[in-house]
RNA sequence: GCCGAAGUGGUGGAAUUGGCAGACGCGCCGGACUCAAAAUCCGGUGGGGCUUACACCCCGUGUGGGUUCGAAUCCCACCUUCGGCACCA
């Protein structure tokens, strides 16, 4: 008979939530913060959601009983994109329809039985949370760091609504597959790239991330050393500036390339022969799409301008070119081009016949200078470069820096990929930015007092043009804060990852009414020691977070300067390879997993088929394997009522060899558990090794008689193996629990720490090989020495017939592990 | 193209510091229980060879080399798969 999961998961579900079990204060203990990604509440949770929060539950379950004080909370990303479109197709006002979501999946959530402090739940979408959201930006408005500016942005001609970067795949919008365009529009950006150097030197302070994590911040940031070098154009007032990471290949730039949309491109051509072409080519490049445009394999194009720039170094006179390869917002929007030493300006130089001067040729070696194949980009000697000639390129490079600087021609300089942070939206489900406009005043901040700027319920949604805000005459027209004037309200809404960069400190003080979060609670509860989610959050949400706490940090808000102490990526669930997703149809519903098997065994399944960072393979079989397992579990206990009435100690002296064997078992499980939770995540292998602990003990109740002091060594197993397997399995182990007559909760026991006596052993396999094969085991005294492994070694019979008649070269002994006999 | 991760039985995965490869689970094979089935329990299970013998031998961690008494683990070269970035001067 299979035990009743859905009875005791239920009865026990209550009794928690009706005790508020899990309830976190501040207290003298030392404090862990254990956090999962919150979820967008899309209504239904689904594996990955599972595989997460079962991660961060076991976390969070062990760290309790460890001694620690923990604070595990879980909340809601609940602004965005799919509420309003739920709107527009089902007319759900996307309040109502986020809200419904919200209690759906609360209510599964608890149906794991995850440890969260729901005291501390949060909804970015509440009020109560948004305008805290909007005091943040009015703080980052203070400091300088939000500013509006006019750019041109992604724009799905489609949809009639600005994209942001990550909704634009291949080129294309994700919803409904257009090619996306380019709109100039007026809008919000956050500064971040002034922390563009602190949020690059702090990953070295991230001890706890996982490398690859920190490299995709490090590329996205993409800092670049070099040079700003101004280049004279013949014939007309104003210095061209490019920039260089090579300033050391100078005296090789043998043509200029603006981008297209340089400001200087129509004045350098105006009224010439070269015009018309040129603009031409301009319009041209405006329609192509950036993913087009900026694709490596896309063929480089150019047109000759018919200017001509001086190298500030040869003095030559070198043509200057506008080309699709040169992109206007990166460095200066114009390059000098060396086409011996880089691969664009190479294939931009082949085509258009352009010269091809080597500056730099590899050490110790001659090359063809006349009949350059392919561009030399190592480092190497200096050569065509008058007075540098001989010199190493690097040694070079800061000579010529230093040589344009005292010239006046250049200076050391350097470049970052990343950009200002778009925080417009053009949306309604999202935090009102909290700004007004006014004819006299201009951009004028919403006062603090008058926080929060509420979100209308009554707008249009027609998915097309302007923001829904628009629609609403009430919201817009407003009057100036500063001169009392009529005036009108910004109608955008933030960038979803605003809401998130911060709600990490709302937790430490979720029902604050006077501020984002006291200071003292956020000093006691951050930094997050433990962050746990998926590592498509990488770069955006992970980056804006460090970002945000840098600020206010800065602003004397946070007591700390980055958020998270130690991140953990955990893998995709996959069916089938393929990564679960309902056009695949590979989609298992975590709902049906725990109707039919219960919440346990969902638990331990994920958490036992792969390690937590690596992608897991979805198995029924796999499941029926857990279940199955549990099933043991509970008939091992069941079966054994009887003996937990008996409290009989156990004394060491009157144990057996039996005895002994299992406690030794016992004893090693505890340690190895321990270690793979606390130590590397590894929860399949503590599973694992719960398995075989599991096993033993029905070897060792089958094969006895239960004399008292096999049951208490069979008790101290019981309640041990409990205790282990609770932060995975929860419910069950706490019903067995109760079944072994124990009054209290499982999960308010303290973490069991091993016996070191009893996981020595009296006798020890030792290995023997003959020359790295292994050719013997010996069983012998657990406290041998070295000589005496040698000795039994030698005397192997097995071994014998593999050594005679050959010279023994060396004898390796690892003390109560193995013997090398090297013979020849 | 660049950066990163990975490659181990039929399968998901173990092997934690260079020291018994394949723990644990799934699947499969055989058996017990049963009128029968399900459930449960017991035994076997990397490949090959040999044998009356559960004794023994050989091969084996993507491929090819190397270091070492000893390599899944370290080094070099290569192949494949997956992920990220991608004309960033």
């Amino acid at each position: 008979m299979a035990y009743n999961f859905s009875k005791i998961e239920k009865k026990w579900e209550q009794k928690w939530e009706q005790d508020d079990s899990f309830a976190t204060y501040e207290t003298d203990k030392q404090k862990y913060y254990v956090l999962e990604m919150f979820p967008y509440p899309s209504g239904k949770i689904h594996m990955g959601h599972v595989r997460n929060y079962s991660i961060g539950d076991v976390v969070a379950r062990f760290k309790k009983m460890r001694g620690f004080n923990v604070l595990h909370p879980m909340g809601w990303d609940a602004f965005g994109l799919p509420a309003e479109n739920a709107a527009i197709k089902h007319g759900i006002h996307p309040n109502k329809w986020t809200l419904e979501n919200i209690d759906d999946m609360r209510n599964q959530l608890k149906r794991l039985g995850l440890s969260y402090d729901w005291n501390r739940e949060v909804a970015t979408c509440s009020e109560d949370y948004y305008k805290w959201t909007q005091w943040f930006f009015l703080k980052l408005y203070e400091k300088g760091l939000a500013y509006k500016k006019k750019s041109s942005v992604n724009w799905c001609p489609s949809c009639e609504t600005v994209l942001a970067n990550e909704q634009v795949v291949n080129g294309a919008c994700e919803r409904c597959d257009t090619p996306v365009g380019k709109k100039e529009l007026d809008q919000w950006y956050f500064k971040i790239t002034d922390y563009a150097d602190r949020l690059l030197d702090d990953i070295e302070k991230l001890k706890g991330w996982p490398e690859k994590v920190k490299i995709m911040q490090k590329n996205w940031i993409g800092k670049s050393k070099g040079a700003e070098i101004d280049f004279e154009i013949k014939d007309f007032d104003k210095k061209l500036r490019v920039f260089t990471t090579r300033p050391d290949t100078i005296y090789g730039a043998t043509y200029m390339v603006l981008a297209p949309e340089h400001p200087y491109v129509l004045d350098l051509v105006k009224e010439t022969e070269y015009e018309e072409e040129i603009i031409n080519f301009r319009k041209e490049m405006e329609r192509t799409s950036e993913i087009d445009r900026t694709s490596a394999n896309a063929e480089k194009v150019g047109l000759f301008t018919g200017r001509y720039a001086i190298n500030p170094l040869t003095k030559k006179e070198i043509p200057i070119y506008i080309a699709n390869y040169v992109l206007i917002d990166y460095g200066t929007g114009a390059i000098m081009a060396v086409p011996a030493h880089d691969e664009r300006d190479f294939e931009f130089a082949k085509k258009y016949d352009l010269p091809v001067i080597p500056v730099i040729k590899p050490e110790n070696e001659e090359i063809d200078l006349e009949n350059i194949k392919k561009p030399y980009t190592d480092n190497g000697v200096m050569i065509n470069s008058d007075k540098f000639n001989g010199l190493n390129n690097e040694e070079a490079k800061s000579k010529i820096v230093k040589y344009l600087e005292e010239e006046k021609i250049g200076k050391e300089s350097i470049n970052y990929k990343l950009r200002d942070w778009l925080i417009s939206r053009q949306r309604y489900w999202g935090t009102p930015i909290p700004i007004i406009y006014c004819d006299e005043c201009g951009i004028v901040p919403v006062p603090e007092e008058d926080l929060p700027v509420l979100l209308p319920k009554d707008v249009e949604f027609t998915g097309k043009g302007k923001s829904p805000l628009d629609t609403n005459e009430e919201f817009v027209n407003t009057t100036c804060p500063k001169c009392g004037k009529k005036a009108k309200r910004e109608t955008d809404t933030m960038d979803t990852f605003v809401d998130s960069s911060w709600y990490f400190f709302r937790y430490t003080d979720s029902n604050n009414d006077n501020m984002p979060f006291d200071k003292n609670k956020a000093n006691y509860w951050m930094k997050v020691d433990q962050y746990i989610g998926g590592v498509e959050h990488a770069i955006l949400h992970l980056l804006y977070s460090r970002f945000f706490v840098k600020v206010l940090h800065d602003v004397g808000l946070s007591p700390v300067d980055e958020p998270f102490e130690n991140l953990l990526t955990q893998g995709m669930v996959l069916k089938d390879g393929a990564k679960m997703s309902k056009s695949k149809g590979n989609v298992v519903s975590p709902e049906e997993i725990i109707q039919n098997y219960g919440a346990d065994t969902a638990r331990l399944f994920v958490l036992f088929a792969a390690p937590p960072e690596r992608d897991l393979e979805w198995s029924d079989q796999g499941v029926e394997g857990c279940y199955r397992f549990l099933n043991r579990v509970y008939r091992l206990v069941e079966d054994l009522t009887f003996i937990y009435d008996d409290n009989s100690e156990i004394k060491v002296d009157s144990l057996d060899k039996s005895d002994k064997e299992l406690r030794y078992v016992l004893h090693s499980t505890i340690k190895k558990v321990t270690e793979d939770i606390e130590e590397r995540f590894n929860f399949n292998t503590a599973i694992s090794s719960i398995m075989e602990l599991v096993n033993e003990i029905y070897k060792y109740k089958d094969n006895e008689e239960l004399n008292s002091v096999k049951k208490a060594v069979l008790s101290e197993a019981i309640d041990n193996l409990l205790i282990l397997l609770s932060p995975f399995s929860p419910h069950i182990t706490e019903e067995l629990w109760h079944i072994t007559g124990k009054d209290s909760s499982v999960h308010d026991e303290s973490w069991p720490e091993y016996d070191k006596n009893a996981t020595v052993k009296d006798e020890i396999t030792v290995v023997v090989q003959v020359n790295g094969k292994v050719r013997d085991r010996i069983v012998v005294d657990s406290g041998i020495s070295k000589e005496d492994m040698e000795k039994e070694a030698l005397a192997s019979e097995k071994v014998k017939n593999y050594i005679d008649g050959k010279d023994i070269k060396k004898v390796i002994v690892v003390p109560k592990k193995l013997v090398n006999i090297v013979a020849k």
